[in-house]
DNA sequence: CATTCTTTGACTAATGTTGACTAATATTAT
DNA sequence: ATAATATTAGTCAACATTAGTCAAAGAATG
């Protein structure tokens, strides 16, 4: 049985309101009071439950009216290519692979030309302006994973 | 809802007048009345918000009759905008501001919502893994910069 | 019993609000 | 003209209000 804690608890909740709205969004602290946990609990129960791997998109705002907004993507059909992708990718990552691998999606359909092109760009050795080569890989693993990760979702 | 803090309320109200006209002209005091905060409270909303990132243009006078006039500049009319937002962003930028620069290209229609998307993924503080805020800064900067000269060709 | 998941709280970071002080410009008095 | 005064906006630092991180302690699981 599921939901004998108080994470599984507050995740059914959040995605209880989910399910009717497109998004939620939620005063941390409030959420907090609610369920009688302290306010990093929430953070924790995101991390865990709310991932864009399970389709969830969640964006927040500190300081005077704060809040944590959690919102209900849409998963595109391309998502076992972009997890196959980034298995290769890994924590590292050379400029050619990262070519190839932009080349891939372009092949398959999963981007345009242009948006290849500026992922290109963005994986790109001269822009980083860093000589240190094994900082450079795993600068431009983290970018094109983030960026293959962006692909998974639309809106 | 998103806006809960004053300064959002106080940004939507002018963007809300500048969406009629080309540029507005307000007394401090007046809108610090209007929606009763210091008048320091516009500086913060103008300078958070209102930025030449963002497509506006502020110039104010002191003294008698004096003022602040926001303008909203069409950044497309200018065929150097790409050379103006470069300069603007020179060899650090911070994360909200490349944000606004990106948001401008939208709206501008220079890029779609989706490179859009791939772009914000790029300058993403969270996808760098860096802790060093300097050079987290820089090396957004350089994505950012080569990011935009991409732009200048078509394809 | 070892491992993983959950809970907690101290510390950090980002953003927003306020007011005292400063600077610029205009108006009025001499 | 010049000086004094009034009327604006600008700056900056203190304080307030949110959320994020991280690691240690506790609980559950197999």
């Amino acid at each position: 049985m599921e939901g004998q804690n108080i994470s599984d608890v507050i995740e059914r909740y959040l995605k209880t309101i989910l399910a009717d709205s497109e998004h939620i969004e939620i005063r941390r602290s409030e959420i907090a009071n609610l369920f009688d946990v302290v306010p990093s609990q929430i953070n924790y129960v995101i991390k865990t439950r709310f991932t864009i791997q399970n389709g969830y998109l969640v964006e927040s705002k500190r300081g005077g009216g704060g809040y944590i907004r959690i919102e209900k993507v849409n998963l595109l059909d391309d998502i076992d290519v972009l997890n196959s992708l980034i298995k290769v990718i890994g924590t590292s990552i050379s400029e050619r692979d990262a070519v190839s691998i932009i080349q891939t999606l372009y092949d398959e359909n999963v981007v345009s030309r242009r948006e290849a092109d500026l992922m290109v760009v963005a994986i790109d050795k001269s822009t980083y302006s860093i000589s240190d080569r094994q900082l450079e890989d795993a600068l431009r693993a983290n970018i094109l994973i983030s960026l293959l990760n962006r692909l998974r979702y639309e809106s």
